[in-house]
Order: structure tokens, then sequence, then C-alpha cells
RNA sequence: GCCGCGUUGGUCAAGGGGUUAAGACGCCUCCCUUUCACGGAGGAAUCACGGGUUCGAAUCCCGUACGUGGUACCA
């Protein structure tokens, strides 16, 4: 007690010397999706990393909608989001639900900002309206191309070529200008300069700035691209740590001159550049899912219909409806990349955040494997009470149209049968027979048993059951091990013969368990119809 | 092509100069159970390759190969 304690002041201390020496304001992390369809797996465990590692630090978490591409924008998606982050159990402290001091959230609403800022770098001679159509620069990506140069880029070399306001003449730009002519506003890549800078997981990463192109900044529409807005809205909102995934790490140089030209690089939040999750086969994708039979997304995404193609109106599948627990889908993910050292490997949220580093997170990306994603799940249903998930289940059971009636019954049900479900799916196949006769029987494994000695055996236990006053697993099991003893048969192959009976396969929990819990008469009744069907084999 | 990032069993991974190279999933065998699981005991399987540095390299350095991301008025 006296040694924890100790800790903890010394710990509390160190943090914050550290605030103190880095001049560090509050953490501040955010999640930014793009509302343009279902949230996967890579996505999830961004969230994920950025909501530990803020709430680790007690810090909070944004959510934010870069919704720029208005070409994109998907119907429903937003909301989507939200409820996968509310399912996984992360609620942000500001998002444009949540609301918040930076408000507004979505980047849609906040587009005058973007362009004073893209105006100011033109001021400042950083970046160049260009006036390029669509044609003239696809000649030139036609025209330069060579073997040796497959994608030719808008950059130093050639930007001296194309229609913009480095080679037009001032009074030229300005006609333009004035006449509204479509144009866009790409920053001025500087000729030689190494850009580099520390990354939380890469450590230290650097670029040649001759051989970045001139990003787009502020498109034709008046809207940002992603560059200009994540850049202006972290400095905005006050972002003291960007974890992103690493499919970004390409274009962090045009973030770091974005941050130095219009910010000061003191301001730049932290990086953090997150491995990849691949698939069975290279990068993860919609794909994988169908194709390998697994879910991509955190919940059920409808995909956009299209009238061209009726087979891409489908359902992508996604974690929740597989049959997954947030708990274990948030576990699987948090572990899939980073470790904390030790041999554990089951964390609840809580202790998640208590145990999470950045540093610890793995620089190579890792393949997702379905197999070990539900085995989690299994220690997930394990490890919590049933009455956590119960509702779920239930629901699953009202919709194959079997109605459940006592609560507390059916949870003793599913306690009997929570260690052999992996998904939650399973429990109907484990537990239906609490519930209904079974409709067919095992016929393999009972042909080569039953023969009048056990049709005779089987309706005397009728006899005895039907005396029993007090239906319970010991007066159950004694009658059924009594009238065979008399009867000098074996025990355990008429056992075997009455689970047949009453669940139809060999599968289930002990036998005379399920007759206490299915209750006298109906274990009576289902005898009495085995007799007759098996009479038949 | 160019640039960035990466590479420990099939998968997730610990280990970061001297280890019999942890552990988990999956697979196999056995025990438990005349069922299916759970549980328990075992087993097979690995440092991408080639050069250095070193008494000694999975670990440090350099190449190569492979993978992956970027190379859009998408994010």
């Amino acid at each position: 007690m006296k040694k924890n304690s100790s800790r903890f002041f010394y710990a509390f201390i160190l943090n914050r010397c550290v605030m103190y020496l880095c001049n560090m304001s509050k953490v501040r992390v955010r999640f930014a999706p793009s509302p343009t369809g279902g949230l996967h797996l890579g996505g999830v465990r961004t969230v994920l990393y950025n909501y530990l590692y803020a709430k680790k630090q007690g810090g909070d978490f944004i959510v934010r909608i870069e919704d720029t591409d208005q070409t994109r924008f998907v119907e429903g998606a937003e909301q989507y989001i939200f409820d996968c982050l509310k399912w996984c159990g992360m609620e942000p402290d500001e998002s444009p639900l949540h609301g918040g001091p930076y408000a507004p959230y979505r980047q849609s609403e906040r587009k005058e900002t973007y362009k004073q800022y893209a105006e100011q770098l033109i001021k400042d001679g950083f970046a160049y309206y260009a006036f390029d159509t669509t044609e003239e620069l696809e000649n030139m990506r036609a025209n330069f191309k060579t073997p040796e140069n497959p994608s030719p880029q808008y950059d130093g070399k050639i930007r001296m070529q194309m229609k913009n306001s480095l080679t037009l003449s001032t009074d030229e730009v300005k006609k333009l200008l004035t006449e509204n002519a479509r144009h866009v506003i790409r920053i001025k890549m500087p000729a030689q300069e190494i850009i580099s800078f520390t990354d939380m997981i890469h450590q230290e990463v650097s670029f040649d700035s001759s051989l970045v192109d001139d990003k787009v900044l502020l498109k034709a529409d008046g809207m940002p691209t992603y560059h200009l807005a994540v850049v202006v809205d972290d400095y905005l909102m006050k972002i003291s740590h960007a974890f992103r995934g690493e499919e970004w790490l390409s274009s962090a140089p045009v973030h770091i001159l974005l941050w130095k030209y219009l910010f000061g690089l003191e301001h730049m939040p932290q990086w953090a550049h997150l491995p990849l999750i691949m698939g069975p086969s290279g990068k993860l994708s919609k794909r994988d899912g169908a194709k390998y039979g697994f879910p991509v997304f955190a919940m059920n995404w409808p995909q956009a219909p299209s009238a061209s193609d009726p087979k891409t109106n489908e359902l992508a599948e996604g974690f929740k409806e597989k049959g997954f627990l947030p708990e274990a889908f948030i576990n699987l993910l948090a572990v899939l990349g980073w470790n904390d050292g030790t041999e554990q490997e089951l964390y609840s949220i809580e202790e998640l955040i208590e145990s999470f580093s950045i540093d610890r997170v793995h620089t190579a990306g890792a393949k997702f494997d379905f197999e070990k994603a539900k085995w989690f799940n299994q220690e997930w249903i394990k490890k919590l009470p049933v009455s956590h998930y119960q509702q779920r289940v239930k629901d699953l059971f009202e919709s194959k149209s079997i109605l459940i009636k006592n609560d507390t019954h059916f949870n003793k049900v599913l306690e009997l049968v929570k260690e052999r479900c992996v998904l939650l799916t399973d429990f109907y196949d484990q537990a239906v027979f609490f519930f209904i006769a079974p409709l067919q029987y095992d016929e393999a494994s009972v042909k080569s048993k039953w023969d009048n000695t056990k049709s005779d055996f089987f309706s005397e236990l009728i006899a005895r059951y039907n005396l029993i006053a007090d239906w319970n697993l010991i007066s159950i099991e004694t009658e059924f091990k009594n009238l065979a003893t008399e009867k000098n048969s074996k025990i355990g192959e008429l056992q075997m013969l009455l689970r047949v009976i009453l669940v139809g396969s060999k599968m289930g929990p002990g036998v005379f368990v399920i007759a206490e819990a299915i209750g006298k008469t109906e274990t009576v009744n289902r005898i009495e119809k085995a007799l007759v069907n098996f009479s038949m084999f």
C-alpha cells in the first residue's frame, strides 16, 4: 500500500515535470473519419489507440468529420460511425454530435476558414494558384510519362511548364481570378530540403522535398484537401497528438511544411503512424471479408445500391452482427500490433487504458487472423456474466421464432452452454433443444445400439420418471442408474441414447442436467416420441 | 519506375550482442467425458537471404530479395 502510493506520488511529480518542461497543454487526440462507408477494422484500431492514449493521459478524445470530398459523401455514414463508436464503448468528448468548444467539427462547415489560410500561404510565397484543366493535367502526365517515370508529378521540375501564377503574368492571373476561372491552390514544395520529424512509432523519418509533388491544398470547389484541412484543424482544435494510419506517412512532409509555414513547428502535434492491418493476402479489404468469410466492418454496413450493378447492393457484414462482443472486438484489435511486454492477452477497456503505451506499438503491419479473433470472443463469453449479453441472445432466439417466456430460466440455460459458444450466434445451436424437442435424430449413433431391451428400458423409465415427485438432478440420475443396474445394462450406452432422445445429437451439457432443465413433462414426452421414431430405425 | 515504411514458427508475438529463442491462436497426440465443449499433459513448426563488425549476431552495420503504403482537384 505504502509502496503503491509513493509510486503514484513519484509518477505524478514526474508527469508534472514533463508537462512543465515541454510546456505541454492538455492531451487532445482526434479521430477524423470520412463519411464514405463502413468503419473497418483498421479504422476502429486507429480510434482505439487514440482513445486509449487520451484516456490514459486524462486527455480529450475528439471526433472530427472530414467530409471535404462531396463526391464521395454517403448518406448515413456519419451516424453509422457514431453508432460503431458507441457500440465499442468509446464516447467522444467532442464531436459534431456531442458538441464542444471548437465547433463546428464537420470540415464542410468550416470551408471559409481553410480558404483564408490558403490565401495566406500564397501571400507568403509558399503556395500558388494553378489554372490547369483536367485535360491539361492528363496531357502533362501522358507527355512526361516514361518507363522510368510511369507517374509524373506536378512538382518543382515541371511546375514552370504549367498554367499557374508562377508562370503567368500578374495581370493574367488577376484577370483569370476576376473572371472566376476554375483554379486550385497548390503548395510550392521547396527545391532542396530534407524534411524530417520524429514519429512516436517509427522514430526518425525523413524525406527529400524535391521528390514530393506540389499537392493541391484548396480544390476548385473551394473545399480544402485533406492536407490543408488536417493541419488547420489540428491547430485550431489544439490537437496535441496525431495518430493515424501509415498510409499517411508519405504525405507527412507536406503537413510538416504546412505547420512550419502557417503555425510554427513548435505547435505541431506529435505524430504516430500506425502500421496497417493486413488481410490473408495483402491489404485488408472489403473483398477479403467476402472471400474468407469474416467481417471487416465493426457493424453491418449496407453497400451503396448501384443501378448499374445490382450485385453491389449487398451487405458488408460487421463484427457485431457476426456475434462478437464489443469487449472482445476491442481486445483483439488492441493486441493486434501492440502488447505490454507481459503475457497478458485478455484486457478490459479499463485495463487497456492502464497498460497502453504508444511506444510499444509494432512497426510492422499485422495480418488479421479470424481464428484468433474468435478465440478472444469465446474467452469473453466465458468471462462475462450471462446477463451482460442475454438480451442479444434473446433477440437471436426470437428472430428464429422461439419466444423466451422466462428470463431466469433462459439465463440458467445460457449459463449451462456458454463455454461451448465461440460467437453469440452459437447460442442458438447450443441451446435450442432446451426450448423445442429435436426435429431429427443422429440416426447413426442410435441405429447400431437400438433394440428391444433399449426400448423396454426407456418405456419403463417413463413410468419411473412419472412417479418422481421432486424433479431434480439427483432423483433423475438416481432413477436412471437404478433402473439400468436392475436391468443389468451398460449405463454409459443408455446415457448416450437418452442424450440423442433429448437433444437429437451427441452434444451439450450433462444429460441429466438437460432433463432437469426441460422439466419432467417435456422429458417424458421426448422419450415417448423417440420410442415411436426409433422403432423405424 | 521513384520515394517512404517494414521483415522472429502458418498467424499474433516476447526477446534488442552470450537464452534449451518465452507465450497465445491454429494443427496433431493423449487424459477427462460413452456426447460436444471446457479443462489438463505433451508434440510438430521459426530468427527472409548475402556480406561485414565481434571471441560471440535473431539482436549492430551494409547490400539484396520480398511485402506494404504513397506517387489524385480521395481521404
